[in-house]
DNA sequence: CTTTCTGCAAACTGTTTGCAGAATC
DNA sequence: GATTCTGCAAACAGTTTGCAGAAAG
């Protein structure tokens, strides 16, 4: 959180852009519970609270974090945005449940280096990947088989 | 083509619904070149020629033909929608060309059995999967060497 | 002739942009 | 104080829906 904040101001400070408090509350909310929000959920919960901010604003803010590497952008299968904490970790990809949204994270390096061998048998050079599982999470696997 | 228009018909009238000459049209476009179309490029070939059909036939039947197993809809990580056909095909996976964003396909037995086996290992159970690298193909790689 | 389909235009959702006033440096 | 940022509202792209007239069965 401490670490974000610093590498957030030194960008914006590094390319003349400005510290604001808009700026931050999006950032602190895009970390808190770690989560995978989307603009929408995080503009009304930042409108909930007294820190009201702008649409616009909130958009124009996750494209900056972006862009310093302290989010990254995961769009699911129905074409919604989500974004995601970045900095500090690997690679990973996602397996989304269908009933309750929620997205279980997961690691593979024998897959990526599958996939890798794919591609490169192709002539195509990755320059990065997205792999998604939908499906049922264990919780709403189970809950489904008492109905 | 042919046993595509059978299905497509069967699938019409067994639920009381009508063969008409757009709906055909859109069937006929999907399946030429066998590429990956957005609804607006078949709209607008569509439009080109005397067969002019309205956008919203061609979003209606797209949806038609994903529900007979005709065509899939994939969409892309910039969140556009594609259709393909879909029909005696095994499940394959896409790697996109950030050029000239054509989309080569793939298949691995081998990346499916991992996937599946990181889904078991936390009560996940899989319906379906998307897996997408994103990159540059022989051909556009070659180009930008040339730079 | 009844029911479904079509094309259009209007509505809608998610995102972007233009602008006057507010805030930062 | 100059420049960048904000919030709003309007613009936009992609998709859906309501409806009167056209077509299929």
């Amino acid at each position: 959180m401490k670490k974000e904040l610093l590498v957030f101001r030194r960008h914006l400070s590094s390319r003349g852009l400005r510290d604001t408090a808009p700026r931050e509350e999006i950032l602190r909310c895009l970390l808190a519970e770690g989560g995978h929000r989307s603009p929408e959920e995080i503009y009304a919960e930042l409108r909930r609270k007294k820190t009201a901010v702008g649409r616009a604003t909130v958009f124009r803010t996750l494209k900056l974090l972006e862009e310093c590497g302290l989010a990254s952008k995961v769009v699911f299968a129905d074409g919604s945005a989500r974004y995601e904490r970045a900095i500090g970790r690997a690679h990973h990809d996602h397996m989304i449940c269908v009933d309750c949204g929620h997205a279980l994270e997961f690691e593979s390096p024998s897959i990526e280096r599958l996939q890798n061998r794919e591609a490169t048998r192709r002539g195509f050079r990755v320059l990065w990947h997205r792999h998604e599982l939908f499906g049922r999470c264990r919780g709403c696997a189970s809950k489904e088989r008492k109905l």
